[in-house]
DNA sequence: AGATGTTATGTAATAATATATCAATAAACA
DNA sequence: TGTTTATTGATATATTATTACATAACATCT
């Protein structure tokens, strides 16, 4: 259930991804459009957490000249249509490994090497959802992220 | 075992929780000084999640005349030590509500009124702890953050 | 097709958050 | 006391994110 430290093949989880995307998007009566598509494509080729920065410089690479507020949007939307998600620890933005699937996103990031996989988090059972249930907090969303040490890099670096 | 939405006696827990963080300071040789200490009393006055540069007003206020800087550092030895957290969905700083004990914070984020509930994670139980352990991912430090409505905002509000 | 409302994009400016660097002080300790 | 180490002061700058407003594209109704 954890995507993100294998390797994979890589050329049909982009194209699987674009597929669920569009067809998700036909459905919901969502505008892919141009710039948000590219900014997808981009996330699910690079396959690691992009800044909005980072992010603008491939935007500008593939012929367009956005400002960061054209990033920012195409991320909001992909965000919020569960397309991408934010990293908060590193204020950056990666495609989801479960597109269209309703889930809480959860990542392991590594220190070493700023690998990020993404897995399901379960907020609402265990310590946390009964502390939330006890005080009367309603969840509406999570941030669940735990940063390590990778596989590979607990071999081969500090 | 939550600490945030209910009253307390806030003069007693403020003076309990500098003692405590003296008392800590003393025994592993740290330095509680004058900003650091004036940091952590404003963190805990205010008993919200205070942006950096929200504290550095507060610590003008009380005479320092401090640049980013200081605030960041004050706040990241604050942090380091376990006497305050950061939330990262907020880029903001608070008081610990368990100084002194070793803990994984969790953090309830009200999305009305911006109050933030402290409680504890047990990041390695449950489902995440499992998936980290399939994937061979060493666990050091966590960020679980909730965002919702607390008990006060779910009745008088949106 | 044309008018109108809505959604999305272009662009400039700026706000908010965070760090790098190096000089000056203060504390710790041999 | 001199030396080392940790901390602070101060300037500049990097990074991340938003406001504001003009323009363009699309949708819907007539």
């Amino acid at each position: 259930m954890v995507r993100g430290f294998e390797p994979h093949d890589h050329v049909s989880c982009i194209a699987d991804a674009m597929a669920t995307a569009e067809k998700h998007c036909t459905k919901q009566k969502l505008r892919l459009t141009d710039v948000r598509r590219q900014v997808l494509e981009i996330l699910l080729r690079e396959h690691v957490a992009l800044g909005a920065y980072d992010l603008l410089e491939h935007l500008r690479q593939a012929g367009f000249k956005s400002q960061p507020p054209v990033a920012y949007r195409a991320l909001d939307f992909l965000v919020t249509h569960g397309f991408a998600h934010k990293v908060e620890k590193l204020n950056a933005f990666i495609a989801c490994s479960y597109p269209g699937k309703s889930h809480s996103p959860a990542f392991m990031i590594c220190r070493n090497c700023d690998v990020v996989a993404e897995t399901c988090s379960t907020p609402m059972k265990g310590s946390l959802g009964a502390a939330a249930r006890t005080a009367g907090f309603k969840i509406e969303r999570t941030v669940v992220e735990v940063e390590g040490l990778c596989p590979a890099c607990q071999d081969c670096a500090n």
